[in-house]
DNA sequence: TTGTAGGCGTTATCAA
DNA sequence: TTGATAACGCCTACAA
């Protein structure tokens, strides 16, 4: 890295101090006018930039912040993780993104080096068998808040940003009761996550509603792998009573799950209605989509992460560390 | 950001100077073992993390690199982007995304703020209209080292990664041929890049070499968005000798080219087949897919492209400044 | 084997 | 209105 321009060198050009200079280019009002004017023309014809990194040495932060996602081909998390961008670029701060892969070793891995890097704070999804927060903690302790996102453990203490999902689960529900269906599943997501029993009890809440118009079943995969969905289908379909209105905790087990169908069950293709959580860019490429999806507003979720995260780390007490973004039925 | 622990602070506890302490971490061999231990020890029960900007600071470097990608929702960048993070890490270094959106003007903001962020070097897509690489000039001439991955501009003197597109098109179209296509199509890509040209090269070259076994029409859509390809699919269509072998630019066209298909030509959904640049992972979620991809190898692009960054920014004279990654034929 | 001193580029404080 | 000085945390010659 070639060395750049610095305050010292204008100074010595202009010969003024570094302090002049240095309170001239930011527009300190004790600074003349006319010096002022001589020194914004020669820091103009040398390009000079101040150096980023011994700023934020001076000040004692880095105006970095982490993101960690469990998989950056899950367009869930990619719109997430525009929307953190949107609010860090406005806000000058830059974003380190990292993934997981829903393998914990990794996301602790990823922990240390983002302490090394020093972030100023760190945005996480944890990983699915997470149940000891501990890592986080101990980052939390060093005074680098933790702003959860998507999933999150029932701890009222830590500070996130979720889907309201049992409200979701239950329009989603009655969409498929309102079409008729007589039996009805939902495919459920990793149990220790809390957006799991949510949206179970969501579902289930809303059979108990409509006075149980319809049976439900839970199925539980051990993953939100394709082979995990399919293990599940095959239980589901050979039953007599096989459900004809799925509700999947994610879309793309919805997805899976269709895919299963076509290949084992083709001429129930037609008769079997899913609804998944997220409404992804890649259904407009799909022949046999979910009957419809909730929006979960990923890049909202995304915003508010990063608007909270800023309140905690500028320490102003943030109004609620609760943050809870409404799903809406979006029928295909 | 609560403070961290010190050198200072752990030189002070020990009565030892801060000099003797940093030599202790860092395995100086001027260190007795009995002092090394005692520092060490210290060192883990507070905690100590050396403080990253210091240190980058100190060194006059930042350990990042910014990557900057028209689109994170395209798949192609996505497996880039995580062959680029995967060198990466393994070298300490931190990856700073930022996406275009293909918008010139997105592109220098982000150049701006790459540069206020310190980063070492950079690895950048061009957007497509983009014909004057000046603001990336003018980051090298700052000592800023770039490699361009995907797009390139006609420039041997730019360090860039990029496929084999001639040879990889000659093969898509070889495959066409086979297939026993009458008329074959290719539908370009953004005129001022240089893998348009090649491929369409590479397009005309094997229809040259099996003596015009087949009559080959080239379409130029003004962009990759969905309702171009349309537009180019209507003209093509309308066409009584209507083209049955289709090459696209990216897979992405080839799949908004059959939804269009599906939409107003349904019957001549099964004599059409298309070949596109991308392995995408999303296709095998498709119904109707193009009969076969180019693997374009993004995630081994990524990581060449890292590879040749980091010689690049350790002034290492690179071996080659011009890296092309073969492409595969996979037939769906 | 350990310590001292200086410097990396910037900002803040206080004195001139 | 400007300048000198110290400080941020770390590293490294060089001196002791």
């Amino acid at each position: 890295m070639k060395k750049l321009v610095t305050l010292k060198e204008l100074s010595l050009e202009l010969g003024v101090s570094v302090s002049t200079v240095s309170k001239a280019l930011n527009n300190d009002p004790t600074i003349g006018h006319y010096t002022r004017e001589r020194v914004e023309h020669l820091a103009r014809a040398r390009h000079y930039i101040p150096n980023q990194v011994a700023r934020n040495f001076q000040r004692r932060r880095s105006l970095t912040i982490g993101l960690i996602v469990p998989n950056v081909l899950d367009q869930f998390f990619v719109q997430a993780i525009n929307g953190v961008d949107e609010v860090a670029t406005a806000k000058q701060y830059s974003v380190l993104v990292s993934q997981t892969l829903d393998v914990e070793s990794r996301s602790n891995a990823i922990l240390d080096l983002m302490r090394l890097d020093g972030v100023d704070g760190l945005i996480a999804t944890i990983t699915p068998n997470t149940t000891n927060l501990t890592p986080y903690r101990q980052l939390e302790a060093a005074g680098i808040p933790v702003v959860y996102i998507a999933r999150s453990l029932n701890d009222p203490a830590c500070a996130q940003v979720t889907l309201l999902n049992t409200d979701s689960a239950r329009i989603a529900t009655n969409f498929l009761l309102d079409r008729g269906h007589q039996q009805l599943a939902y495919i459920n997501g990793p149990t220790n996550v809390n957006a799991s029993q949510q949206r179970r009890t969501g579902f289930e809440q809303a059979l108990q509603d409509r006075h149980r118009l319809a049976d439900g079943t839970i199925y539980q995969p051990n993953s939100l792998t394709a082979a995990d969905t399919d293990a599940i289908m095959a239980k589901a379909m050979a039953r007599a009573d096989y459900p004809t209105g799925i509700l999947a905790f994610k879309t793309y087990m919805a997805i899976d799950a269709i895919t299963y169908l076509k290949r084992t069950y083709p001429e129930r293709l037609d008769q079997i209605e899913f609804v998944g959580f997220g409404n992804l860019p890649l259904l407009k490429h799909l022949s046999h989509k979910p009957a419809a999806s909730i929006e979960e507003n990923p890049g909202l979720m995304g915003q508010e992460a990063m608007r909270l995260l800023m309140q905690l780390i500028s320490d102003k007490p943030a109004e609620s560390t609760h943050i809870e973004v409404p799903g809406e039925l979006v029928v295909h």
